[in-house]
DNA sequence: CTAGTTTGTTAGTTACGTTAACAAACAAAA
DNA sequence: TTTTGTTTGTTAACGTAACTAACAAACTAG
């Protein structure tokens, strides 16, 4: 057989073990007739593999099954010395953490609130996320087994080492958090961790290829392709308050603009200006707005209607670009489902047919997300896999 | 080992005599030891694999080279049993064709000039596909070997057989034109063909990642993201135009509107209306107006850069969603190289940063970008690939 | 208690690689 | 011209990881 090629982590097993190891971890816990026929591997096949798996500790047993007729399956599920994974959700208001086993089985989380709003990734965000970090691996359990990975999402752009870190301020990070030693650490944009989630648990989880647009304070996307997110160059993919904006015959487009016009100041500066005498006081803030929407107010109803077209025309230029035919709408504000019709309406007149929904998760998304992403480079560091 | 459930066309080889055969295909030709070394086979299983392969006719010994010391090498190429490609490019004004070996050998090609330039696709084009593909099987010749797949590059979206095709129009080419049986049909869209082309023979060759932004008569991208084209749920990635446009805070977008603002039409009629009177009569069309800007007129170098700014515009947005990181230019106006600098200048000064460069291809690069898919299409069915 | 079913193990086989050893074909040095 | 060392290709023996066949174990249903 071709040289196998260790790498290091994962001990040296068949290529059925690993198969073996990999389908258990997606799914959590299975009986050894079902990994078999899942994988089309023979009876004498899983008896080696699952032994050698038992051996090292990678699977236990955790019981038999029943079924109509004949002997009772053994279940099994991951076992310890798989080991364990840390993921972070570092936002501006909150770090949420998670530690979790490789087939997601949650073993710790903790949510911890920032003392102020932090409007960009810095010390303050850097510090408490080694507090979490380092409080995290203190109260580890002796059956959590070694930590494999490390996942951090962030509220900006992120780019591999060799690339320009400089200019998207993620080493900002390490400014108080020096990460642990010997796992791999894993950072990845909240966006695209929120698209990850909807993937795996939200609105999108029949289809390898959507957008995931999140709308809120910002404006923001996350690109699902064909099961893979795309990154981009300089890991600007979904950037799309860098759209060109104004664009027309006669105006010059501003750098970041669509961020501005889009996000929640601008927004409800427009409500302010806009809003007529009679109707009282204008909405104190975005939740307000939309309250005030659904309880029958005509001017806020038109607002909301005015930016969910804006957001539809928005979508239309993502449409144009990708063709994602699914898009999740997300965010503070894109979030409510009050929007997703006029957005497809406005979307589908301009581009090509997509499908508008409105996200199904709440503000865990992004833990969820990059837990998903960690323990997935988890199971490959295990399995060692070396893609093409 | 696992069966190998064959796929119909390829005989059962082994998965090393697979390797050595996609990659001999993918090199063109190369001696046994280049081989072995390359894919990390010992001498007996090249012996072995090659007799297997000599024996069905898949490879061919076609001489022997020399090295600095030793015994001389035993050169291969593809063999005669692994058959050949048609390629076409079904374009508007022209029907080009070119049949070739799986590793790109080419063995006959025709350029047929339409009678008159067909804006959409419809019967005409139909026909002239029809008589040109019939032309090449007629004189195919013994030493072709088989026919392992014919592909045709389409002006207009393409989606796969489940989905709408009348909407895309794309069925129009079978109005006329009845596919050969017995080999599998590719239909994709020209502006990704010649981004493929871009990628393998033109201005894009060492990066998987880029966007290719055709500027003529109408404007379209071809996105090839991580070494794959990117085609999209309707087939409509890349369509940017339909990017909403115009874009801003009063203006309310149109449909298409992109498409008629940048193409050649719109374009001169801006260039006429705001044609300075001391400057003699207006430009005729584009490459006059493209001919003047070079030999210095103010007014033609004015209007040609307002026209790359616009371009720019365009490309930031596309770099806002996608971050290609390289973008080519082509087409009719796009690809004059006066025009990438400026489109450069303004793409960075919107968003992230992305290389402009402009295409170094012809009118050929449609039918070569469609001949690479397609042999890329034969090549997988004679390996017998079931890829995840 | 027996018959039929499902699970798991043992024994033997097959496929496809490997290393080791050798023969053939060549350039350069003696 | 012969010798020497190098590279190529083949043959023989071997190893690994899958397979099938056969059997033992554990269970339900009649």
């Amino acid at each position: 057989m071709a040289s196998a090629s260790d790498t290091g982590s994962g001990a040296t097993l068949t290529a059925s073990a690993r198969a073996i190891f990999r389908l258990l971890a997606l799914q959590g816990s299975a009986t050894r007739p079902q990994l078999g026929q899942s994988l089309g591997l023979s009876r004498p096949t899983m008896s080696a593999a699952m032994s050698e798996l038992e051996r090292i500790g990678y699977v236990d047993r955790v019981g038999e099954v029943q079924g109509a007729l004949g002997r009772k399956a053994a279940m099994y599920r991951v076992g310890t010395a798989a080991g364990h994974v840390i993921a972070v959700d570092a936002g501006s208001t909150h770090i949420r953490l998670r530690v979790s086993t490789i087939d997601c089985r949650l073993l710790h989380s903790r949510v911890y609130r920032l003392p102020s709003s932090q409007l960009m990734l810095g010390a303050e965000i850097s510090a408490a996320v080694a507090d979490e970090v380092a409080a995290a691996m203190a109260v580890a359990q002796a059956d959590w087994g070694p930590l494999r990975a490390l996942g951090i999402a962030l509220p900006s752009r992120v780019v591999g080492p060799g690339e320009d870190t400089v200019a998207t301020r993620q080493d900002e990070l390490f400014s108080r958090f020096a990460p642990p030693q010997g796992a791999p650490l894993i950072l990845e944009n909240n966006v695209n961790c929120a698209a990850v989630a909807e993937h795996v648990y939200g609105a999108a989880q029949e289809t390898a290829t959507f957008a995931y647009v999140q709308v809120g304070l910002k404006i923001g996307m996350g690109l699902m392709l064909e099961g893979r997110l795309l990154r981009g160059r300089n890991g600007a993919a979904g950037e799309i308050g860098h759209l060109a904006f104004p664009l027309a015959g006669d105006a010059r487009p501003e750098p970041g603009e669509i961020e501005r016009y889009m996000g929640t100041e601008a927004l409800m500066r427009r409500v302010r200006d806009g809003w007529p005498a009679g109707e009282g006081d204008a909405p104190a803030d975005t939740s307000d707005l939309l309250a005030r929407a659904e309880s029958g107010s005509g001017a806020a109803q038109a607002a909301v209607t005015r930016h969910a077209e804006d957001i539809g025309a928005i979508v239309a230029s993502c449409v144009a670009v990708v063709d994602p035919g699914i898009v999740v709408l997300g965010g503070g504000v894109g979030g409510h489902p009050r929007l997703a019709p006029r957005v497809e309406e406005v979307a589908n007149r301009l581009s090509y047919p997509v499908e508008v929904r409105t996200s199904t998760l709440g503000s865990d998304a992004t833990v969820l997300g990059i837990e998903k992403l960690v323990v997935d480079r988890a199971l490959e560091g295990l399995v060692g896999e070396l893609r093409a």
